[in-house]
DNA sequence: ACCGTCATGTAATCGGTTACATGATTCT
DNA sequence: AGAATCATGTAACCGATTACATGACGGT
């Protein structure tokens, strides 16, 4: 058996279930934004068709809300569980990556100093939300989540380290101010 | 202007074809192996696809070889070197995530030591090559290959020590440990 | 001459992203 | 009541991965 492909956004899906059943795709969308988006992302459209694709091989049940809105409900099958329990113990994982564009442009030659005033801010301030995160006065944390928060820890520290290696070693701050909306290629 | 959207993989082509032009897809192949593909991999057969649509857009100019293979052979028009010149100039870049599926597996309740056990050994290796590779008996390199390799050197510690601090350790409660294995105390 | 591996591509599939759309709530 | 935002989804497109396929070259 066990003839299902499961992508790793099919494991997201459901080990997010899990947490939360029964769950309309939205609720794992929320739940999503809590926790795993720190250092996996995925749209909120990738939810719904995930639930669908994972009901059709049987590892989800739906079930419709009877009034009101009628959402569609979602929870594990044995079948589900199982497959999210199989992939759990299997400690194999595929290699990983970095994978950052800002390392590309570095690679192809652009400015260091340029990119690490860039870069700089947005993992200082990933870092100080996981320390806080991860203090006593925080919420209470299962296992997984708390070892992954340590692992991002860890991999911000590098991060700040690195790109404040790289800052133009001007006086005192001109790191500040840096935000600027990324996407728009749009023509006016 | 500027109205061709250029994927990740694009600005990756026109990178490479930068550096050895005029370049057959394979020789981007071979070229991306030997450096880029330590932080980001891609699938020979986008070098095809992706120097295709960059040709179609004007990016590249493509030109068969007259003798023997008449293999496809790139490189860059002046349109294809603006395009990319002004994308390393703008330091701005969309933010990275970690998106390490050993991560996701820790968050939703892997065992943690079976997995440091799995991951330990790989980014080991990588530290020890990249380390080899930065090294003064290693191959001169330009600035950006360069710095990135201390960003794959920086971010391999970081692994490395996270992974070690997961590991099944002969005393007991090793987990307990986990907090600031980088040696710096959390701020009050 | 044969076999294996390198070299060089094409094509189908599929997952992910983007764009769009509409019904509920909340706020003023 | 109207505006704004949240909630909930559908559909099209496109890039990326996978599968397949074949020609050249080196060794035995």
């Amino acid at each position: 058996m066990s003839t299902v492909r499961l992508s790793t956004t099919s494991l997201i899906v459901l080990g997010l279930v899990e947490q939360c059943e029964p769950a309309t795709p939205y609720d794992l969308k929320r739940l999503a934004q809590l926790s795993v988006v720190n250092f996996w992302t995925l749209p909120h459209t990738q939810l719904y068709t995930e639930c669908d694709r994972l009901a059709e091989v049987g590892y989800l049940h739906e079930r419709r809300e009877e009034h009101g809105r009628r959402r569609r409900l979602f929870a594990l099958t044995d079948a589900g569980r199982e497959a999210l329990d199989r992939w759990r113990q299997d400690p194999r994982v595929e290699p990983g990556e970095v994978r950052d564009a800002s390392l590309l442009k570095l690679f192809l030659g652009g400015d260091p100093g340029a990119i690490a005033a860039e870069q700089l801010p947005g993992h200082h301030r990933s870092l100080e939300v996981y320390q806080a995160l991860a203090g006593d006065d925080g919420p209470p944390m299962a296992d997984g989540p708390r070892l992954a928060l340590q692992a991002g820890i860890a991999l911000e520290r590098a991060y700040v380290s690195f790109w404040s290696s790289l800052l133009p070693a001007a006086g005192a701050s001109a790191v500040r101010e840096v935000a600027a909306p990324i996407g728009d290629a749009r023509p006016a």
